[in-house]
DNA sequence: GCCGTTCGTTCGACAATGCCGAACCGCCGG
DNA sequence: CCGGCGGTTCGGCATTGTCGAACGAACGGC
């Protein structure tokens, strides 16, 4: 593994590899980078001088920092996708009528990814509430489990080989047959649940949003374990988001139709 | 000008060309991307598919889009910038209050950044809501003006030197000497209006947040003329936002205690 | 059902250019 | 005044980004 020998544009990679660790380090100077990466310092400042010539690093003193250009990309491939149009207005009066915490997720390259968020009255231990742009693994959350029910056997293989099953709880699913077992489930009920799968204390549900034949993202509904249990949890929840589901692609399905 | 023979390194530079035409064009082929930047065929493809690998972009069907990676590296980029988190109380409850829509805005290699924007009751024009990430000129905006009147006039020259100051409506400011009296005028009363200097119709009125001598970004309340005018205008919301910044600066004082 | 077109993709070879070490400069503390 | 520690500049060698040409797959019209 890790061949990566096809033709690949090494300065590229490598420019984006300093992205990655001047956000892990909270911004950094060009010594440490160049420590911390096996580069020479020289080839560091070159690299940190184009991106800042670029806008996409600024100096603050003697260290670097991302710059908000990314924000402006970011932002317009979160709304280019879709599902946040489509799914926002039906998952606000979900959270309205829960007071739960509500997400938009999607998959991208392998990762579940958080879209949106709003928090409904209960508002919540900080740890549940949703950062937007958080990065997650698909098989230990409700969102992500609802999208791969959603694609063919082969695209999840694809997903699980290259990205693993990582253990997050001792209710995480780590293997992949159960995994499998899982996602006909989901395919038989309509919707995904999470319990305790990702964090303590923490359970959710969820299901996939499609346009046309295409799985285009999730919505997810969650909150404390404490909370979500009985009845509500195993039926009421479900039967929301499967309404809001179908709220959804109604509206899709007017605002493009026959297409 | 364009001299851009400074040492950078023409493939990241070409990356972001790249990345920013895929924005532009709402996503391309390797055909139209090549013919669009002079690039060969086979260039273009080798540079898509190691965004590709790094998880930069996406494909979809025989169009590339950008990835949502973006967003991941934008939203901390947002994050770390201390004024949202300073500001946004505040502004929340002066949103409230007013029902206008409020603005959390920083300058970023010589641009004005929208950081967070919030709608009050009066849900307004499409037109007038503030998308996160959006870059725009300083000089056309009560947000950029504020902060600019608290930078030093030499920095305030650097930036009209290498952005210029575009016309958006008869009200513009682009001459630099009304831009320097106008700073004048923003110092002394510590708020700046947009008079449909940037649309026709919108208003706005201001202030520079600031941590410890830093200035971090600003607070702006906008909404559209036929609101927005008289004693309001003039007298209630500039005090309201002078309250705000006065609240903000204690509580950043305060959680920063002598630093 | 074939051929023309158009797309994304692969490959090889040359020259441009990314990369590094070494030297330089400005700042701070002793 | 000096040593150490940052960021920055510069020259030259070898790496590697670049392009043209060729390939394969998908599509559509005669």
């Amino acid at each position: 593994m890790a061949d990566d020998s096809s033709r690949k544009i090494k300065s590229i990679a490598a420019s984006y590899r300093i992205v990655g660790k001047l956000q892990a380090l909270d911004g950094a100077g060009v010594t440490e980078l160049a420590e911390q990466m096996d580069l020479g310092k020289s080839t560091v400042y070159q690299y940190l001088s184009t991106l800042h010539d670029e806008g996409y690093v600024v100096k603050r003193g003697h260290t670097y920092h991302l710059g908000l250009k990314y924000l402006h990309h970011g932002m317009y491939a979160r709304n280019e996708r879709p599902v946040v149009d489509l799914a926002q207005p039906s998952l606000e009066t979900l959270v309205d009528e829960t007071g739960e915490v509500g997400w938009i997720t999607c998959e991208d390259h392998g990762k579940l990814v958080t879209l949106d968020s709003m928090v409904g009255e209960h508002d919540i231990n900080e740890k549940f509430r949703g950062q937007v742009g958080n990065r997650e693994y698909l098989h230990a959350h409700a969102g992500g489990k609802a999208i791969l029910a959603a694609y063919s056997d082969d695209r999840v293989t694809d997903i699980v080989e290259s990205h693993g099953l990582p253990v997050y709880t001792e209710h995480t699913i780590t293997d992949r047959e159960r995994l499998f077992d899982e996602l006909d489930r989901i395919r038989e009920e309509g919707v995904a649940f999470n319990d305790e799968e990702a964090i303590r204390g923490y359970r959710a549900v969820s299901a996939a949003v499609t346009q046309g034949e295409e799985t285009v993202g999730s919505i997810t509904i969650g909150g404390p374990k404490n909370r979500l249990n009985g009845e509500y949890y195993q039926e009421e929840l479900p039967s929301l988001i499967r309404g809001a589901i179908n709220e959804i692609e109604l509206r899709g399905s007017v605002e493009s139709p026959w297409n």
